[in-house]
DNA sequence: CGTCCAGTTGACTCACCTCAAACGTGGTGG
DNA sequence: CCACCACGTTTGAGGTGAGTCAACTGGACG
């Protein structure tokens, strides 16, 4: 009687190979992969979109996820009444359109010009899949619930100052050199925080004339006060 | 050079013992599990909470999760403005309180008079798991994943009506005789869905008004145009 | 120089919040 | 049995902040 049982691994390799695999599927442009922190993505072609390109649709069947390179991408759902609306942004390094059923839940489309790695999905994601791969699987997929949990926090927020200090926040803590690089219009901005493009736009110069952020240019924001900025966004 | 590699089974018990022990673990009193519908939790005790009880706080320790076995369970976060933010209800069936991290980053409390099963938690989660409990957890981590997501959908709704048209739907879908029995005040609606106790009761005394549900008690509700409602909360 | 488009600013409106009072039910005690 | 209270809920009146509509700005591009 077996204490453990053999899961099958993909194109029959040994871990040993899997490993020398790995490093072989590092790309040639400063693509560096961790397995702990950018897990999943570990192979695949890379993509290239222009701003506002479709990666794919609500409903298309789930072949394949990604992880973004340089750009930001953007899932959103398109309302009836003719809104939409954003639930996230992935930034590079960041891995996104890996579900649970058959079918995208949202559409993904390219919020700025980007690149991403896109990774074939065999099956249904577990099955045959190693205990570290299982557990990169269950990490993303919790790290998803924690970055939809947040989202829900920032629309909670009473007022625009709050969503959008609070979203503001959140790029800060999630851009590498901490320098604010918004690829993505108000539009997009308001659509993420349920507001509309004319309060993110009032929001922002308010946010600047009370000195906690600087605005140099429309897609580039500076944070001349983070204590306070961490005060408005709760 | 193989083709396959072996995985530690948590206890050493094989799969035929594992799905032995499995039925085992099925309680005396009517609670039945089904692996592929109600995972995670197999065993444990059934514990008791008053209404308003906490089933544990923000940081303490992810020593257990837990399965709602009768009542309602929310999760939910004290911000330092006094107000709380409810993030999730948790109906009968549900199971709640299993994250990535040591520590639970929000409170669990009882909504009403409810019983849940807790399920000891060892180690982290998915290390010694079988195929089939890997794939629960990340089954578990989607669907908490699908329904914060639903939440900001809810959030991002621009009036009062179609959240709470929306809410009403959700907990619909979700009872399973399709009878909405609201075992939550209206402090606990309004909180999560981002509005005041005034707004919820106004615009549910609104939606009466308009023929669309009745309030025979303040904690139940029956729908009465299930089309019209559908068509306010989007 | 003119066009185009994203973004900004202004004036006004309205929906939700705030504060306040009334209601109704369940429980307790006279 | 009724009086009273406590609490969650409902309803009312008025204020405010975000939405709406509209005009303007400024940079990119031909």
């Amino acid at each position: 009687m077996p204490t453990s049982f053999a899961i099958p691994v993909g194109h029959g390799c040994s871990p040993t190979r899997a490993a020398v695999a790995q490093r072989a599927w590092v790309l040639p442009q400063n693509v560096e992969e961790s397995v702990t922190d950018a897990p999943l993505v570990l192979s695949g072609p890379v993509l290239h979109f222009e701003q506002d390109a479709e990666i794919y649709a609500e409903g298309d069947a789930t072949r394949a996820y990604y992880k973004v390179i340089r750009g930001v991408v953007r899932t959103c759902k398109f309302l009836d009444d003719g809104r939409r609306q954003i639930d996230a942004f992935y930034l590079p390094g960041e891995v996104f359109g890996l579900e649970a059923g058959t079918e995208h839940r949202l559409s993904a489309e390219a919020s700025s010009e980007c690149a991403i790695i896109s990774n074939r999905r065999r099956g249904d994601a577990i099955s045959g899949a190693t205990e570290l791969f299982a557990r990169q699987l269950f990490s993303y997929a919790m790290r998803c619930f924690e970055r939809a949990q947040k989202h829900a926090h920032l629309l909670c927020h009473t007022s625009a100052v709050q969503k959008v200090a609070g979203f503001l926040i959140d790029m800060e803590d999630r851009a590498p050199d901490r320098m604010i690089n918004l690829q993505m219009t108000r539009q997009d901005i308001a659509d993420y925080l349920g507001l509309t493009i004319e309060t993110v736009s009032r929001t922002l110069s308010q946010l600047e004339r009370e000195d906690v952020i600087k605005i140099p240019t429309t897609r580039r924001i500076v944070v001349t006060n983070q204590a306070k900025l961490r005060r408005l966004g709760i």
